[in-house]
DNA sequence: CAAAACTTTCAATTATTATTGAAAATATTG
DNA sequence: CAATATTTTCAATAATAATTGAAAGTTTTG
């Protein structure tokens, strides 16, 4: 397998992977083109590269920014712009947990805070006890992922992970 | 708020959240109504209840039983299946993650480890530095789904996690 | 400040995914 | 085993989400 083919490669798998999880195929094949890219990328090369419109280029590369996953960067004598991914993978999953944090857990906590003010009946008490059970667990997701914010790589999977096995 | 309304909004919100997950939504609606129903519900009520067809429903309660975070029942002299919810939400989050890491976690180390026999060139040295830092990352990221699955929920975010504070 | 270079927007279109519902298959009853 | 009840399948349809591309907006240059 020649590198060109790996890359293609690992631009169709990492989009294939992200479809799963709610984020659209473009996206993420414009980030693993930047993640396995040396050179930093303008909108052209994307667009060519990845045969997609500039349209859907523009949109995703504003997105990715959004998430903090890649950098505008700007080359001398040149005035388009040019952007480049966060290598660091321990970054790039400290970043996503935060934004997953940000858009999903903390709306849906909220949610789950309004479920409990259902007028207290009898049959109710078992409702609010599985609302209960949610939340408890949903905020042992949310302790989990500020840990996993704040942690450096070393001390959250190098000594920590292993006291629990 | 009526328990009725509070229901209805669990049900709403949970298939939502679904949505942004890879879960469709149907599927997340069929699992609320479970999760916050104390009866066991025949595919009839289920269909009644969120509106939906009876191939959705029979779908939905398939792919829910192979997730096991739902089980058959049978009634004394009724011969249609009752479904009940795993209400344990410790239980459910680990049967979730047992499942994710088999669809999901383990393909996408078999496609990465694929990626490593890409033809050694020195333009590659950086491409293989970069899948093997996702690799890596992917492989703390199981290491931590196996022994959330393995630990007890007491130990795990009782006593581990405070240690991380 | 006008022309050129580049970026953003968004209505229309296309592709993908979810849902329906009727028919086929299976299981249960008397 | 025939009638009935129940579950499953799957081609057709509908709903949703992604993508295009041309036009509008913005920035830069000479």
């Amino acid at each position: 397998m020649t590198l060109e083919q790996a890359k293609q490669q690992f631009i169709q798998t990492w989009g294939n992977f992200g479809t799963q999880w709610g984020i659209n195929r473009s996206m993420a094949q414009v980030h693993a083109l930047l993640l396995v890219s040396d050179q930093s990328k303008c909108t052209e090369d994307i667009m060519a590269e990845l045969s997609i419109s500039r349209g859907n280029a523009n949109m995703n590369l504003r997105e990715l920014m959004n998430w903090n996953l890649i950098y505008k960067e700007t080359i001398q004598g040149d005035r388009k712009e040019y952007f480049r991914a966060e290598k660091d993978m321990w970054e790039v999953a400290k970043r996503i947990t935060k934004e997953r944090k940000r858009r999903e857990i903390e709306p849906l906590q909220q949610h789950l805070t309004e479920l409990k003010k259902v007028e207290q009946t009898y049959d109710s008490i078992a409702f609010v006890a599985t609302i209960e059970n949610i939340e408890r667990l949903v905020n042992r997701l949310d302790g989990l992922s500020n840990t996993l914010m704040k942690a450096d790589e070393h001390i959250f999977f190098g000594k920590i992970l292993n006291l629990l096995k």
